[in-house]
DNA sequence: AACACGTGGAC
DNA sequence: TGTCCAAGTGT
Protein backbone atom coordinates (compact mmCIF):
# COMPACT_ATOMS: atom_id res chain seq x y z
CA UNK A 1 0.00 0.00 0.00
CA UNK A 2 1.34 3.47 -0.87
CA UNK A 3 1.54 6.15 1.93
CA UNK A 4 -0.21 8.75 -0.38
CA UNK A 5 -2.83 6.39 -2.26
CA UNK A 6 -5.24 9.42 -1.08
CA UNK A 7 -4.10 11.82 -3.61
CA UNK A 8 -4.31 8.80 -6.66
CA UNK A 9 -7.75 8.45 -5.75
CA UNK A 10 -8.48 9.45 -9.19
CA UNK A 11 -7.55 6.26 -10.30
CA UNK A 12 -4.66 7.64 -12.09
CA UNK A 13 -1.64 4.89 -13.20
CA UNK A 14 1.34 4.58 -10.58
CA UNK A 15 4.06 6.48 -12.12
CA UNK A 16 6.27 4.67 -13.90
CA UNK A 17 9.57 3.67 -12.38
CA UNK A 18 12.55 5.50 -13.41
CA UNK A 19 15.56 3.23 -15.18
CA UNK A 20 19.04 3.21 -12.47
CA UNK A 21 21.50 2.27 -14.87
CA UNK A 22 24.03 4.91 -14.44
CA UNK A 23 23.22 5.85 -10.96
CA UNK A 24 26.43 4.91 -9.59
CA UNK A 25 28.68 6.54 -12.15
CA UNK A 26 26.49 10.07 -11.65
CA UNK A 27 26.97 9.90 -7.67
CA UNK A 28 30.67 9.39 -8.21
CA UNK A 29 30.79 12.09 -10.49
CA UNK A 30 28.76 14.62 -7.99
CA UNK A 31 31.10 12.55 -5.32
CA UNK A 32 34.31 13.87 -7.11
CA UNK A 33 33.42 17.43 -6.68
CA UNK A 34 31.25 17.65 -3.73
CA UNK A 35 32.70 15.68 -0.85
CA UNK A 36 32.89 16.21 2.33
CA UNK A 37 36.71 16.68 3.98
CA UNK A 38 36.23 14.48 7.13
CA UNK A 39 39.33 14.01 9.77
CA UNK A 40 38.68 10.06 9.11
CA UNK A 41 38.73 9.92 5.38
CA UNK A 42 41.61 10.00 3.16
CA UNK A 43 42.16 12.54 0.60
CA UNK A 44 42.08 11.28 -3.37
CA UNK A 45 44.76 9.27 -3.74
CA UNK A 46 45.80 8.42 -0.50
CA UNK A 47 45.31 5.30 1.17
CA UNK A 48 42.65 4.80 4.12
CA UNK A 49 43.79 3.67 7.20
CA UNK A 50 41.74 0.87 8.19
CA UNK A 51 41.77 1.89 12.22
CA UNK A 52 40.56 5.73 11.68
CA UNK A 53 37.71 3.92 9.24
CA UNK A 54 36.78 1.62 11.47
CA UNK A 55 36.96 4.11 14.55
CA UNK A 56 35.13 6.80 12.87
CA UNK A 57 32.24 3.85 11.90
CA UNK A 58 31.60 2.79 15.34
CA UNK A 59 31.85 6.25 16.62
CA UNK A 60 29.02 7.73 14.10
CA UNK A 61 26.60 5.06 15.03
CA UNK A 62 23.47 6.85 15.77
CA UNK A 63 25.55 9.72 15.96
CA UNK A 64 25.88 13.17 14.37
CA UNK A 65 29.15 13.90 12.29
CA UNK A 66 29.69 17.33 14.06
CA UNK A 67 29.83 15.47 17.75
CA UNK A 68 32.50 12.85 15.95
CA UNK A 69 34.21 15.54 14.91
CA UNK A 70 34.70 16.93 18.26
CA UNK A 71 35.93 13.91 19.79
CA UNK A 72 37.32 11.76 16.90
CA UNK A 73 40.57 13.57 16.78
CA UNK A 74 40.69 13.46 20.85
CA UNK A 75 40.27 10.09 20.74
CA UNK A 76 42.88 9.58 17.89
CA UNK A 77 45.85 10.97 19.73
CA UNK A 78 45.21 8.56 22.53
CA UNK A 79 44.87 5.81 21.36
CA UNK A 80 46.67 6.22 17.99
CA UNK A 81 46.33 2.15 17.08
CA UNK A 82 44.33 -0.34 17.15
CA UNK A 83 47.25 -2.29 19.34
CA UNK A 84 47.26 1.16 21.91
CA UNK A 85 43.61 0.68 22.19
CA UNK A 86 43.83 -2.63 22.61
CA UNK A 87 46.59 -2.66 25.19
CA UNK A 88 44.44 0.14 27.15
CA UNK A 89 42.63 -0.77 30.38
CA UNK A 90 38.77 -0.67 29.16
CA UNK A 91 37.73 2.23 31.83
CA UNK A 92 40.58 4.46 30.14
CA UNK A 93 38.20 3.72 26.67
CA UNK A 94 34.90 4.08 28.84
CA UNK A 95 36.50 7.61 30.07
CA UNK A 96 36.96 8.50 26.74
CA UNK A 97 33.79 8.43 25.45
CA UNK A 98 32.00 9.61 28.24
CA UNK A 99 29.08 12.04 27.00
CA UNK A 100 29.17 10.04 23.45
CA UNK A 101 25.68 7.38 24.32
CA UNK A 102 25.25 4.13 23.44
CA UNK A 103 28.12 2.79 25.90
CA UNK A 104 28.20 -0.51 24.50
CA UNK A 105 29.42 0.73 21.34
CA UNK A 106 32.91 1.61 23.61
CA UNK A 107 32.91 -1.55 24.99
CA UNK A 108 32.63 -3.70 21.46
CA UNK A 109 35.01 -1.27 20.38
CA UNK A 110 37.89 -2.30 23.45
CA UNK A 111 36.75 -5.99 22.73
CA UNK A 112 37.29 -5.76 19.01
CA UNK A 113 40.46 -3.98 19.67
CA UNK A 114 41.47 -6.88 21.32
CA UNK A 115 40.77 -9.23 19.02
CA UNK A 116 41.89 -7.85 16.29
CA UNK A 117 45.53 -7.11 18.32
CA UNK A 118 45.59 -10.77 19.38
CA UNK A 119 45.30 -11.51 16.05
CA UNK A 120 48.23 -9.33 14.40
CA UNK A 121 47.09 -6.55 14.71
CA UNK A 122 45.31 -5.93 11.16
CA UNK A 123 41.88 -6.11 10.67
CA UNK A 124 40.25 -8.41 8.50
CA UNK A 125 39.68 -7.52 4.70
CA UNK A 126 35.93 -9.12 4.08
CA UNK A 127 32.60 -7.77 5.42
CA UNK A 128 31.74 -11.11 6.25
CA UNK A 129 35.13 -11.43 8.55
CA UNK A 130 34.51 -8.15 9.86
CA UNK A 131 31.01 -8.53 10.93
CA UNK A 132 32.19 -11.49 13.33
CA UNK A 133 33.75 -9.06 15.50
CA UNK A 134 31.75 -7.43 18.02
CA UNK A 135 30.41 -4.21 17.79
CA UNK A 136 30.44 -4.38 13.88
CA UNK A 137 27.04 -5.56 12.44
CA UNK A 138 25.80 -5.67 8.75
CA UNK A 139 26.20 -1.58 7.84
CA UNK A 140 29.90 -1.35 9.76
CA UNK A 141 31.27 -4.30 8.16
CA UNK A 142 29.98 -3.24 4.76
CA UNK A 143 30.88 0.45 5.11
CA UNK A 144 35.21 -0.69 6.06
CA UNK A 145 35.07 -3.29 3.47
CA UNK A 146 33.97 -1.04 0.79
CA UNK A 147 35.69 2.29 2.38
CA UNK A 148 39.13 0.93 3.93
CA UNK A 149 39.19 -2.25 1.43
CA UNK A 150 37.62 -1.23 -1.40
CA UNK A 151 35.79 -4.25 -1.26
CA UNK A 152 32.80 -4.63 -3.57
CA UNK A 153 30.47 -4.29 -0.53
CA UNK A 154 26.88 -2.30 0.63
CA UNK A 155 27.23 -0.04 3.48
CA UNK A 156 23.19 0.48 4.40
CA UNK A 157 22.47 3.08 6.96
CA UNK A 158 19.97 5.24 7.74
CA UNK A 159 21.16 7.82 4.91
CA UNK A 160 21.03 5.36 2.01
CA UNK A 161 17.78 3.68 3.53
CA UNK A 162 15.97 7.26 2.87
CA UNK A 163 18.00 7.24 -0.31
CA UNK A 164 16.71 4.14 -1.66
CA UNK A 165 13.29 4.29 -0.43
CA UNK A 166 12.85 7.63 -2.50
CA UNK A 167 14.69 6.80 -5.44
CA UNK A 168 11.82 3.55 -5.89
CA UNK A 169 9.02 5.24 -3.86
CA UNK A 170 9.28 2.27 -1.49
CA UNK A 171 5.66 1.79 0.33
CA UNK A 172 6.52 -0.53 2.92
CA UNK A 173 7.56 0.95 6.30
CA UNK A 174 10.66 0.12 8.06
CA UNK A 175 11.80 -1.31 9.70
CA UNK A 176 10.93 -4.47 8.19
CA UNK A 177 11.31 -3.12 4.83
CA UNK A 178 15.26 -2.72 5.35
CA UNK A 179 16.29 -6.39 3.57
CA UNK A 180 14.46 -5.53 0.63
CA UNK A 181 16.20 -2.13 0.14
CA UNK A 182 19.56 -3.43 1.35
CA UNK A 183 19.00 -5.84 -1.64
CA UNK A 184 18.27 -2.38 -4.18
CA UNK A 185 21.45 -1.06 -2.97
CA UNK A 186 23.29 -4.20 -3.56
CA UNK A 187 22.09 -3.85 -7.21
CA UNK A 188 23.90 -0.41 -7.50
CA UNK A 189 27.14 -0.78 -6.01
CA UNK A 190 29.66 -0.66 -8.46
CA UNK A 191 33.13 -3.03 -9.22
CA UNK A 192 34.80 0.42 -9.29
CA UNK A 193 35.26 2.93 -6.41
CA UNK A 194 32.89 0.88 -4.14
CA UNK A 195 34.03 2.85 -1.07
CA UNK A 196 33.93 6.37 -2.95
CA UNK A 197 30.06 5.18 -4.10
CA UNK A 198 29.35 4.57 0.13
CA UNK A 199 30.44 7.58 1.08
CA UNK A 200 28.81 9.53 -1.61
CA UNK A 201 25.44 8.03 -0.89
CA UNK A 202 25.90 8.82 3.10
CA UNK A 203 27.01 12.30 1.89
CA UNK A 204 24.31 12.58 -0.68
CA UNK A 205 21.66 11.78 2.53
CA UNK A 206 23.38 14.44 4.35
CA UNK A 207 23.41 17.40 2.29
CA UNK A 208 21.16 16.92 -0.37
CA UNK A 209 18.14 14.24 0.15
CA UNK A 210 17.63 15.17 3.95
CA UNK A 211 15.01 14.13 5.84
CA UNK A 212 12.38 16.26 6.08
CA UNK A 213 13.53 18.48 3.48
CA UNK A 214 14.90 16.55 -0.02
CA UNK A 215 16.21 18.80 -2.30
CA UNK A 216 15.54 17.48 -5.32
CA UNK A 217 16.76 20.54 -7.92
CA UNK A 218 19.80 20.30 -6.66
CA UNK A 219 20.32 16.36 -6.62
CA UNK A 220 22.70 14.71 -8.88
CA UNK A 221 20.94 11.71 -9.65
CA UNK A 222 17.38 13.09 -9.58
CA UNK A 223 16.77 11.63 -13.18
CA UNK A 224 16.72 8.71 -11.60
CA UNK A 225 14.63 9.06 -8.95
CA UNK A 226 11.02 7.48 -9.08
CA UNK A 227 10.35 10.26 -5.92
CA UNK A 228 11.59 13.17 -7.53
CA UNK A 229 9.68 12.47 -10.58
CA UNK A 230 6.43 12.32 -8.10
CA UNK A 231 7.73 15.24 -6.34
CA UNK A 232 6.63 13.24 -3.30
CA UNK A 233 10.30 12.50 -2.25
CA UNK A 234 9.62 13.58 1.59
CA UNK A 235 6.99 10.96 2.29
CA UNK A 236 9.63 8.40 2.57
CA UNK A 237 10.56 6.24 3.79
CA UNK A 238 7.55 5.33 5.22
CA UNK A 239 7.82 4.30 9.07
CA UNK A 240 6.09 2.08 11.72
CA UNK A 241 4.89 3.68 14.84
CA UNK A 242 7.16 3.81 17.35
CA UNK A 243 6.24 2.72 21.03
CA UNK A 244 5.68 5.69 23.46
CA UNK A 245 8.24 6.48 26.05
CA UNK A 246 7.26 5.60 29.71
CA UNK A 247 8.42 7.89 32.22
CA UNK A 248 10.68 6.29 35.47
CA UNK A 249 11.39 8.01 39.06
CA UNK A 250 14.57 7.75 40.94
CA UNK A 251 16.74 9.44 43.48
CA UNK A 252 19.94 10.36 43.09
CA UNK A 253 22.44 11.13 46.26
CA UNK A 254 25.43 13.95 46.24
CA UNK A 255 27.80 13.44 48.94
CA UNK A 256 30.15 16.21 49.42
CA UNK A 257 33.00 15.28 51.21
CA UNK A 258 33.36 18.67 53.62
CA UNK A 259 37.31 18.46 53.78
CA UNK A 260 38.12 18.89 50.38
CA UNK A 261 34.30 19.35 48.12
CA UNK A 262 35.09 15.66 46.48
CA UNK A 263 31.85 14.20 45.45
CA UNK A 264 31.52 10.24 46.06
CA UNK A 265 31.05 8.49 42.54
CA UNK A 266 30.54 4.93 42.13
CA UNK A 267 30.74 2.67 38.63
CA UNK A 268 27.70 0.70 37.79
CA UNK A 269 27.56 -2.86 36.48
CA UNK A 270 29.35 -4.03 33.40
CA UNK A 271 26.66 -4.43 31.16
CA UNK A 272 22.68 -2.67 30.65
CA UNK A 273 22.42 0.87 30.86
CA UNK A 274 25.25 3.06 31.14
CA UNK A 275 27.07 -0.39 31.74
CA UNK A 276 30.73 0.21 33.07
CA UNK A 277 30.36 3.80 33.65
CA UNK A 278 30.67 5.96 36.31
CA UNK A 279 27.23 7.28 38.56
CA UNK A 280 25.93 9.02 41.21
CA UNK A 281 24.92 6.87 43.78
CA UNK A 282 21.28 6.31 44.30
CA UNK A 283 18.06 4.36 44.09
CA UNK A 284 16.71 1.82 40.89
CA UNK A 285 14.86 3.59 38.35
CA UNK A 286 10.95 2.89 38.07
CA UNK A 287 7.72 3.33 36.84
CA UNK A 288 5.65 5.29 39.40
CA UNK A 289 7.04 6.60 43.03
CA UNK A 290 10.38 6.16 43.21
CA UNK A 291 11.77 2.89 44.70
CA UNK A 292 12.99 3.34 48.00
CA UNK A 293 16.45 4.29 48.80
CA UNK A 294 19.23 4.75 51.73
CA UNK A 295 21.40 7.15 51.06
CA UNK A 296 25.24 6.61 50.88
CA UNK A 297 26.07 7.73 54.43
CA UNK A 298 24.21 9.40 57.54
CA UNK A 299 23.66 12.94 56.83
CA UNK A 300 21.63 16.32 56.83
CA UNK A 301 20.29 15.32 53.31
CA UNK A 302 18.38 18.24 50.98
CA UNK A 303 16.50 17.90 48.65
CA UNK A 304 16.74 20.29 45.03
CA UNK A 305 13.47 21.81 44.32
CA UNK A 306 13.57 20.74 41.28
CA UNK A 307 14.40 17.62 39.70
CA UNK A 308 16.62 16.57 37.54
CA UNK A 309 15.37 15.38 34.00
CA UNK A 310 16.38 13.38 31.21
CA UNK A 311 15.30 11.45 28.44
CA UNK A 312 16.99 8.22 27.42
CA UNK A 313 16.23 6.21 24.04
CA UNK A 314 13.48 3.92 25.17
CA UNK A 315 11.86 5.84 28.97
CA UNK A 316 12.24 9.51 30.32
CA UNK A 317 13.62 9.61 33.63
CA UNK A 318 12.98 11.65 36.88
CA UNK A 319 15.67 12.04 39.25
CA UNK A 320 15.22 13.84 42.79
CA UNK A 321 18.19 14.91 43.59
CA UNK A 322 19.21 14.48 47.36
CA UNK A 323 22.59 16.78 48.72
CA UNK A 324 24.67 16.90 52.11
CA UNK A 325 27.58 18.04 53.37
CA UNK A 326 29.69 14.48 54.96
CA UNK A 327 32.49 13.89 56.71
CA UNK A 328 35.05 11.15 55.21
CA UNK A 329 33.72 7.99 55.36
CA UNK A 330 34.82 3.90 54.30
CA UNK A 331 31.77 3.99 51.33
CA UNK A 332 31.36 1.79 48.28
CA UNK A 333 33.03 4.15 45.95
CA UNK A 334 35.35 6.47 45.04
CA UNK A 335 35.77 10.27 45.62
CA UNK A 336 36.26 12.50 42.59
CA UNK A 337 37.71 16.16 43.09
CA UNK A 338 34.97 18.56 41.04
CA UNK A 339 38.50 19.33 38.78
CA UNK A 340 38.59 16.15 37.61
CA UNK A 341 35.30 15.10 37.71
CA UNK A 342 35.21 15.09 33.28
CA UNK A 343 37.92 12.73 32.93
CA UNK A 344 36.16 9.84 35.60
CA UNK A 345 33.57 8.61 32.70
CA UNK A 346 30.38 10.12 33.50
CA UNK A 347 27.62 10.14 31.45
CA UNK A 348 25.40 12.84 30.92
CA UNK A 349 22.76 12.37 33.16
CA UNK A 350 24.68 12.07 35.93
CA UNK A 351 26.80 15.50 34.85
CA UNK A 352 23.33 16.80 34.99
CA UNK A 353 22.85 15.67 38.28
CA UNK A 354 26.25 17.07 39.66
CA UNK A 355 25.48 20.33 37.80
CA UNK A 356 22.52 20.74 39.84
CA UNK A 357 23.68 20.49 42.71
CA UNK A 358 25.92 23.23 41.86
CA UNK A 359 29.13 20.71 42.20
CA UNK A 360 30.54 21.09 38.71
C1' DA B 1 10.46 -9.34 15.61
C1' DA B 2 10.76 -6.25 18.98
C1' DC B 3 13.10 -4.05 22.33
C1' DA B 4 17.33 -2.23 24.93
C1' DC B 5 20.58 1.03 24.38
C1' DG B 6 22.45 7.88 24.98
C1' DT B 7 22.87 12.21 23.57
C1' DG B 8 22.47 16.86 21.55
C1' DG B 9 20.64 19.64 17.93
C1' DA B 10 17.01 21.14 14.68
C1' DC B 11 12.47 22.82 14.10
C1' DT C 1 8.07 22.20 24.09
C1' DG C 2 7.85 18.00 22.33
C1' DT C 3 9.14 15.27 18.59
C1' DC C 4 12.23 13.66 15.40
C1' DC C 5 16.46 12.62 14.03
C1' DA C 6 21.95 11.01 13.42
C1' DA C 7 27.06 6.62 9.42
C1' DG C 8 23.19 0.63 14.24
C1' DT C 9 24.22 -3.46 17.10
C1' DG C 10 23.05 -7.10 20.21
C1' DT C 11 19.78 -10.08 22.08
Amino acid sequence: MSPVDSEFALDLPPPASRPKAGFARALLDWYDTSRRRLPWRAEPGEKPDPYRVWLSEIMLQQTTVATVMERFTRFVARFPTVTALAAAPLESVLAEWAGLGYYARARNLHACAREVAAKGGRFPDTAEALARLPGIGDYTAGAIAAIAFGRRAAAVDGNVERVMSRLHRFAEALPAARPKLRQLVEGLVPEDRPGDFAQGLMDLGSGICQPKTPNCRRCPVARFCDGAAAGDAALYPVKAAKAERPTRHGTAYVAVRARDGAVLLRRRPATGLLGGMMEVPGSLWAEGAAPAASPPCPATWTALNAPVEHTFTHFHLVLTVQVARVADFAAAGEWHHPAHIGDAGVPTVFMKVLRAAGVV
